[in-house]
RNA sequence: UCCUCCUUAGCUCAGUUGGUUAGAGCGGCUGACUGUUAAUCAGUAGGUCCUUGGUUCGAGUCCAAGAGGAGGAGCCA
């Protein structure tokens, strides 16, 4: 039996196939009906661009005609042909149609018009098949893409590390306690405590918010490593740019000082955005659209100066800004929002830590670029980052973007087992607890670094989507774990 | 967790000083139409005004509590 070869639609947007007979799957997007003809704009989520089937009705029959909706499934077959209309490269004269799954019209959730992000957030199992997510989430995947080719290409090796843990990273931050335990009748110990000697992994475990420590002994062993896993956080945080449950990238380098690491940070998010602009075009293309709509909504102050692509260029051409924490100390409290007091936190002793609010002044304002601020004040950084000679800063590093913040947090790490025991007294890390990570000092310590890059963040810039909510599939957040 | 704002038709919103039968656009449905692009034109259906309680002769409108959402802050990625 003949049967016709079947396409994806990216295959036949591009109009190099013609005249042929061919098979398209997907989802109708929106149905133009008149007596003699009828145009279905399909889907199939491959790309951006729809086909545009073109059907006879008196042909297709009253029947299936009805049977065609937004929203519906549909196997159609027939000749792809130059379109004769305006808007498109090709079309399909439609021979068959059948509709695989129908959509009731009176009650499916996407109307064939704009709707509100809120919205679709609601109704997060259909929002893939809008044209905004379609978009997103095939960027998503191509940075996905790009983090594994990225690092492979530099010989770093990717390394699963545990997502349940026994060890807080960074001794702060609310976890989620996983526990087989009964919760009405947990055991008890002889103070009354909850006896976890008795739990699954016989002590207390919780979801991991950072394999930063599990991967270090992999740098110091195979030198170039990373991770790209999930990450939890249970902390009580609702703003546009946190999630409780994350991905995030965390390379760490052996024999890699400070300034490597700044290096690598910067290539990787050069790379990352331009990899977007040669690969995502026609969906980067709608987003800059998208936003520019979006933008004129606004009243005139808050409006951004540049557009998607525009930013995008900024950073994939610029080189990024680097300054030490005691410059961008000095650039704040001189600057003028400060002496006005406009600042709602006044820039005045060293060693305070950069609010929101500085942060984007020094991006968005003073340089108008993307900003790496290093060397911090000890007090106000984690009990890992090595301490520099003048003893008063520690070799961190934060990559600021504009319009998101934060997006790369990064350190030289503490390699003198000395040094390392000292700050964990001072802070209160128990060092019978991260045995095994002293033990990283005791033999072989080298030199070394890593960051963390919050994947949805950068998302969020290549996209241009404002709320993080809308860069993955189907977020959690505090009091919200549908789907 | 804190501050500010919002919740009215399937969606996006309007609704005057508290006053009779709560409106529009889009979407749906019905019909018309010579190839449309979120088609166009005509007609039509569609409401627990977020919930509970209160004030009042009378509440979509005022007050209180709660729920949900948005923006900002803190925590951070």
């Amino acid at each position: 039996m003949l049967t016709t070869t079947r396409y994806r639609i990216s295959q036949l947007a591009a109009g190099t196939i013609l005249n042929t007979q061919v098979k398209v799957q997907g989802w109708v997007r929106n149905k133009r009906e008149s007596k003699n003809v009828v145009f279905i704009s399909l889907n199939d989520g491959s790309t951006f661009h729809n086909l545009q089937i073109v059907g006879d009705p008196d042909q297709l029959g009253e029947s299936l005609m009805r049977r065609i909706n937004s929203g519906a499934s549909l196997t159609v077959t027939g000749l792809i042909q130059a379109s004769q209309g305006k808007g498109q490269k090709v079309e399909l004269a439609a021979a068959t149609i059948e509709v695989d799954g129908e959509a009731n019209p009176e009650i499916y959730p996407l109307q064939p018009k704009k709707h509100s992000l809120e919205y679709l957030r609601e109704i997060a199992h259909l929002r893939p098949r809008s044209q905004t997510f379609g978009a997103v989430f095939r960027i998503r995947h191509a940075m996905i893409f790009a983090v594994h080719q990225f690092f492979n290409n530099r010989g770093f090796y990717n390394i699963h590390t545990p997502i349940i843990t026994g060890s807080d990273a960074e001794g702060a931050g609310e976890m989620f306690r996983v526990s087989t335990l009964d919760p009405i009748n947990p055991p008890l110990n002889d103070e009354g405590e909850i006896d976890h000697s008795k739990d699954f992994f016989a002590k207390e475990t919780n979801l991991t918010v950072s394999g930063q420590l599990e991967v270090e002994a992999f740098a110091q062993s195979m030198g170039l490593v990373y991770t790209f896993g999930p990450t939890f956080r249970a902390e009580n945080s609702n703003t546009s740019r946190h999630l409780a449950e994350f991905w995030m990238i965390e390379p760490e380098m052996a024999y890699y000082d400070l300034k490597d690491n700044m290096d690598l940070a910067e290539a990787f998010l050069k790379d990352l955005v331009n990899y977007a602009l040669l690969n995502c075009q026609s969906d980067l293309e709608f987003l800059n659209n998208r936003g520019e709509q979006e933008e004129q909504q606004k009243p005139q102050q808050q409006r951004q100066e540049l557009n998607l692509l525009e930013r995008l260029k900024l950073v994939s051409e610029h080189q990024f800004e680097r300054i030490d924490y005691t410059q961008a100390f000095d650039i704040l409290r001189n600057c003028k929002p400060n002496k006005k007091k406009k600042f709602q936190f006044i820039i005045e002793e060293w060693g305070c830590d950069l609010q929101s609010e500085h942060e984007r002044y020094l991006v968005e304002k003073h340089f108008k670029k993307p900003v790496i601020i290093y060397n911090y004040p000890k007090k106000i950084k984690a009990f890992y980052m090595r301490s520099n000679d003048d003893d008063r800063t520690v070799a961190a590093m934060d990559v600021l973007f504009p319009g998101i913040g934060e997006v790369v947090g990064g350190s030289q790490r503490e390699e003198r087992l000395d040094q390392l025991s000292t700050r964990m007294q001072e802070m209160g890390i128990s060092e019978k607890d991260l045995w095994w990570y002293l033990d990283l000092r005791k033999f072989g310590s080298v030199p070394h670094s890593g960051f963390g890059l919050g994947f949805e963040r950068l998302v969020q810039f290549v996209t241009g989507m404002t709320n993080i909510r809308d860069v993955i599939p189907f977020p959690r957040t505090p009091g919200n774990a549908d789907f």
